[in-house]
DNA sequence: TTTAAAAACACGTACGTACATAAGTAAAAA
DNA sequence: TTTTTACTTATGTACGTACGTGTTTTTAAA
């Protein structure tokens, strides 16, 4: 992860010579002078990689004598927070509770973090900016050991970024789950959304679908990559794409703005054959306007969700849903944040969940008067 | 101490400026070319500086954007824990973080605790005795100032009662939200369930029915109270109540048991007319064995759910339901735990909500084919 | 008015030099 | 042999330059 400057890839050369045996604690590694011999670098950059690893607790240095192997690696984290006897605390912060679809993922986190002894402190933001940066001062001001952050807002510019920098700079791990804010590149934990998108509409195409219409909310990155999957399907079968095909909405207006696209579109003769829904809590609004409108479901339209929630299966009609394993992404992240905070795994790896299509029956093969020309 | 080095020089003046509060934290100090020109110094001599600042916690920096003063300089100073000052700890435990009902309460909780200052430790007991006990221990090894708890089958003994004594007995405040302890009396904030189960069954009794069946969840004591209040509306309305008219289970038998006795009614002749469900989750999931059955809601049966959830309306049949005000419960039960933690109250009152019902679709008179001889 | 490109700005990396200060070493003096 | 001195080597402080990368503001175009 560390970026290749030249100074980290010294640094990481000295790190292998300690965490390999080759230099034990105590020893004197070679002086700035050697070093920028043998990396052909500048002294000022020796001096940089060397500072950082005695501030990390590596080395130590010793004016007139040499640099020196630290005698106590295991203290490295331990030196700026006191430390919490019994069991730590992790901070979690999410954007909704209320949506359906939290709940399995917070479960998760809580039901590895209690049985571990750690204790969970919770908060959301309801998607609003501001109340994330309240959180996050409440989160800084409290004395937790990690944080669990689903992004607010992913899609758009984030202000709050200097509060995940003072985390860094106060050695307080934390990982983003769902989202991520690409300007920060933490780890994190999320869902191949754009690969979702994709293999919900290319599901459609190969039932012979080719007025398809996507809903999706966008402004948060899981809706725009979502979209881009949707967008890249007709792309790669060849398909027209027209850009009125998508209905991106806000989680402010999504009322209003689904209810008068789709009203237009199932007034006019211009008809979609199938839709692809941001989530399943959308699929489910469709579903009742269509019903409104007398559309049967899937003879007339067909209609796949996200998430493949309780929702989809206890509908009048079994929705098509794209899975998600949404618990084992909260248990994975507790895990994830319980051996950073341990000090087991420094730089804990991001991992990309590939989700897959569950077809039932809200999706069916396009009936033979709807096929339109192929206009390629 | 320090020594009069240049760049000690620097970092003496940026830290005044922190602590006599000309900068404060998140705000930006000046930037490098600005103290260049302000100290006379070069900017490598700043930089080191501000690096030396930024490894002790007092800043940090934004490519790009500044550098700017940290929100915990508290760190710097502090010697040991320091007495968090600023806002108190509120725990909260839960049952069931997945079922529908509690994010909205939870949500209630939170956003009242973090317009507060408040923050919030969560845990969840899955209904287990057990975990509860876990739970009670987290927190009570953690500084809670306050705790909310929902009862753990709150039906049946609790062995985990000297918990709650104990929190008693170092002044910390608790109370019970949806159940209680009976044994224990705390202040608590409940929906009439029994009420609420009593307005269900004689709405459907008004509308003619007489063979009306319920399915009530046993393991906590809202579902006995709503199951009560099923009995008595037989009752004052002078009708007769057969005892297998009552198909009670527990969590763990939900599935089977539910599904069993309900294919059995519509397999015979014995067809109850209405059916009161324990929740609309479990009205859901009666609809869809009724669909298999071929039986129509609400012509051929009548159906009331509980708890008024998003679900009710999303419907294919809009469910007629039991209303509560769930996040105004969290929102309440959050106000008088604050209020008893700042000891402005040191007895908080219960408060009993009473739940109304909501007429939708799910429900109708009977078809006059299903009227019985009345028997009294 | 809105949007997009360009410029200005701020921190990040990397090179160079010079001299200071502390520690160890070897040669010279006592 | 011991002590002093000078030299060498090591890190420490301090100056300079240049260009990279990300953010913010300004400007110009649509």
């Amino acid at each position: 992860m560390a970026q290749k400057t030249k100074y980290n890839m010294v640094k990481e050369k000295i790190t292998d010579w300690i965490t390999s045996g080759k230099v034990k604690p105590g020893e004197k590694i070679h002086s700035e002078n050697e070093l920028v011999k043998m990396f052909g670098v500048s002294r000022h950059t020796v001096r940089q990689a060397v500072g950082d690893l005695v501030h990390e607790g590596w080395l130590y240095r010793e004016q007139g004598a040499g640099t020196f192997c630290s005698f106590r690696q295991e203290e490295n984290e331990q030196t700026v927070l006191p430390a919490q006897t019994n069991g730590k605390n992790i901070g979690v912060i999410t954007t909704y509770i209320s949506d359906y679809i939290f709940p399995s993922i917070i479960r998760g986190i809580e039901s590895y973090l209690t049985a571990q002894g750690y204790s969970l402190t919770f908060a959301c933001t309801d998607n609003d900016i501001e109340k994330e940066k309240q959180c996050l001062q409440t989160m800084l001001s409290r004395n937790i050991d990690g944080l669990i952050v689903e992004p607010t807002k992913s899609s758009i510019y984030n202000p709050n970024i200097h509060y995940y920098l003072e985390l860094e700079q106060h050695n307080i791990p934390y990982l983003m789950i769902n989202q991520f804010y690409p300007q920060l590149a933490p780890p994190h934990i999320v869902v191949n959304d754009e690969h979702g998108g994709y293999i919900a509409t290319e599901h459609l195409i190969k039932l012979g679908h080719r007025k398809i219409i996507g809903l999706f909310k966008t402004d948060d990155l899981q809706g725009v990559n979502r979209m881009q999957g949707f967008i890249r399907a007709f792309r790669e079968h060849g398909i027209t794409f027209f850009p009125d095909m998508v209905i991106s909405y806000s989680t402010e207006d999504m009322n209003e703005k689904v209810n008068d696209r789709l009203n237009k579109f199932y007034s006019s003769d211009d008809r979609p054959t199938a839709i692809v829904c941001y989530n399943d809590q959308l699929a489910l609004m469709v579903l009742d306007v269509l019903r409104n409108h007398q559309i049967s479901v899937p003879e007339d339209v067909s209609v796949v969700g996200y998430d493949d929630s309780f929702l989809a299966e206890t509908f009048e009609v079994k929705l098509t849903s794209v899975a998600h394993p949404k618990m084992e992404m909260g248990i994975e992240a507790a895990k994830r944040i319980v051996s950073a905070v341990e000090g087991k795994d420094n730089n804990p790896q991001s991992i990309i969940y590939e989700p897959e299509l569950v077809v039932r029956n809200s999706t069916a093969p396009i009936k033979s008067k709807d096929i339109v020309i192929s206009q390629e």
